[in-house]
DNA sequence: AAAAGTGTCAACCGCAATGCA
DNA sequence: GTGCATTGCGGTTGACACTTT
C-alpha cells in the first residue's frame, strides 16, 4: 500500500490542470470528493470526471479507484466458502479472465479476486497438488480442467464438483445497499449487515427496470429473458448474476450503452439513466428502480440473496452458462 | 525487543480493443 | 485508413501489517 502523497495541496480546485497529476494511495478527500461527484453526476468521461471533480488524478486512476473501492454495491470482508468454490471453479475454465470471474461474484472485484487466488487460493490449490499424485499445475493462467489437480472439471463434472463441495443451504449475499427503504451509498460501513443465511427458496422480486436493462441483463445476460420481474431462484432458472452489470452497473450499464450509443451524451445521462439521486444522496430504490409494484422496501428488501445451490444446479442444466462454449 | 521474513492488497503500468473525427 | 482518446484488462509493484526467529 503506497502512501498518499505528502506533497498533494489542501486546496486544489484551482490550478487543477497545471498540476503533475497525483498517484498512490488515495486520501479520504479525494475519496469523498470521487464519490460525492459519482452520486450528483453519475457515470461519464472518467478524465471528465477527474478535472471536474476536482482531482489531480488521472481518469484511469479514478475509474480504478471507484471500481475497486467506492463502488456503492461493493460487498468487500473475507470471502465465504461458497465463494472461494466458485472461484475455484470459474478459474479452473476460465483461467485468469479475473474481470469474467468477478462478474459471477456479486459485489467483488476483478483486483479483489485476483489478489484473493494470488495470496491465498493459488497456494492453497498448490499444497493440495503436492499432496496429490497429481502433476497438474494449479498455477497455469490457461483455463485447465482440473482444480487443485484432484477434482476433473469437464462439463457436468466440474458442477458436480461445484454443487457437491457447495454446503447445502448456502446462499451469497449482494450488498443490500439499503436501509430502511433509503439507499445506503456506502456499504462498506456496514459490512456485518450483508446477509449470509439460509434464505427461502422460490421467487425473488427483481425490479422491472432491472429485468429490462441494467441489472436485469446481469441477471438474465446472455442465457435468455425471463419474465421481468421474477427470478427463480429454486427449480427453473437460475443464473450467476453478471457483477460487472449489477447494482451499480444497473445504472451504468445503461450510462455505458449510452456511452456507447452516443458518446457525447455522457454529461446528460444522469437525468434519465443514474440512479443516485441529485436532490438526496440517500437514493430511493424503488424510485430508481421503478419498483413501487414490488417488495423492495424496508426490511423485506433482500436484494442480491442467491441460493448458491440452486444456482450452481441450474448451471449443470445449461453448459454453455460462460461467455464461451468449454472445450 | 528487534530484525527478518512473509502475506496482503491498493494502485500502477502497459497493452489491446474500441470508438470517433 | 489513420491517429488520437478512452476504456478495460491482467500482470506487477511496493507499502504496510503481521508472523517468525
Amino acid at each position: 500500500m503506497r502512501k498518499p502523497d505528502p506533497n498533494m495541496p489542501k486546496n486544489n480546485t484551482s490550478t487543477t490542470n497545471k498540476m503533475k497529476l497525483r498517484k498512490g494511495l488515495w486520501s479520504p478527500e479525494e475519496d469523498e470528493k470521487l464519490m460525492k461527484y459519482m452520486l450528483t453526476n453519475g457515470q461519464g468521461c472518467w478524465s471528465d470526471i477527474a478535472k471536474n471533480a476536482g482531482l489531480q488524478r488521472c481518469g484511469k486512476s479514478c475509474r480504478l479507484r471507484w471500481i475497486n473501492y467506492l463502488r456503492p454495491d461493493l460487498k468487500r470482508g473475507a470471502f465465504s466458502p461458497q465463494e472461494e468454490e466458485l472461484i475455484i471453479h470459474l478459474h479452473s475454465i476460465l483461467g485468469n479472465r479475473w474481470s469474467q470471474i468477478a462478474a459471477r461474484l456479486p459485489g467483488r472485484t476483478d483486483n479483489e479476486i485476483k489478489n484473493f487466488w494470488n495470496s491465498t487460493l493459488k497456494k492453497r490449490l498448490k499444497n493440495n497438488t503436492s499432496t496429490s499424485s497429481s502433476p497438474n499445475n494449479s498455477d497455469s493462467s490457461e483455463p485447465r480442467d482440473v482444480v487443485g489437480g484432484i477434482f476433473p472439471l469437464h462439463e457436468h463434472h466440474a458442477m458436480t464438483f461445484c454443487m457437491d463441495s457447495i454446503s447445502s443451504s448456502s446462499t451469497i449475499s449482494m450488498p443490500p445497499m439499503v436501509t430502511g427503504n433509503q439507499f445506503d451509498p456506502f456499504p462498506l460501513l456496514n459490512i456485518n449487515r450483508y446477509d449470509i443465511t439460509g434464505g427461502a427458496a422460490g421467487l425473488l422480486d427483481v425490479p422491472t427496470c432491472l429485468a429490462q436493462g441494467g441489472l436485469g441483463e446481469a441477471l438474465y445476460g446472455d442465457y435468455g429473458v425471463l419474465e421481468p420481474g421474477k427470478i427463480a431462484l429454486e427449480g427453473d432458472f437460475s443464473l450467476p448474476p453478471l457483477e460487472s452489470r449489477s447494482i451499480e452497473e444497473g445504472n451504468t450499464a445503461i450510462n455505458s450503452i449510452d456511452r456507447k450509443s452516443n458518446n457525447n451524451n455522457h454529461h446528460h445521462h444522469h437525468n434519465n439513466n443514474t440512479c443516485f439521486n441529485n436532490t438526496d444522496q440517500s437514493f430511493k430504490v424503488g424510485e430508481a428502480f421503478g419498483l413501487e409494484n414490488h417488495h423492495w422496501e424496508g426490511e423485506n428488501l433482500r436484494m442480491g440473496e442467491w441460493d448458491l445451490e440452486g444456482l450452481m444446479d441450474n448451471i449443470s442444466s445449461f453448459p454453455n452458462f460462460l461467455d464461451f462454449q468449454v472445450e
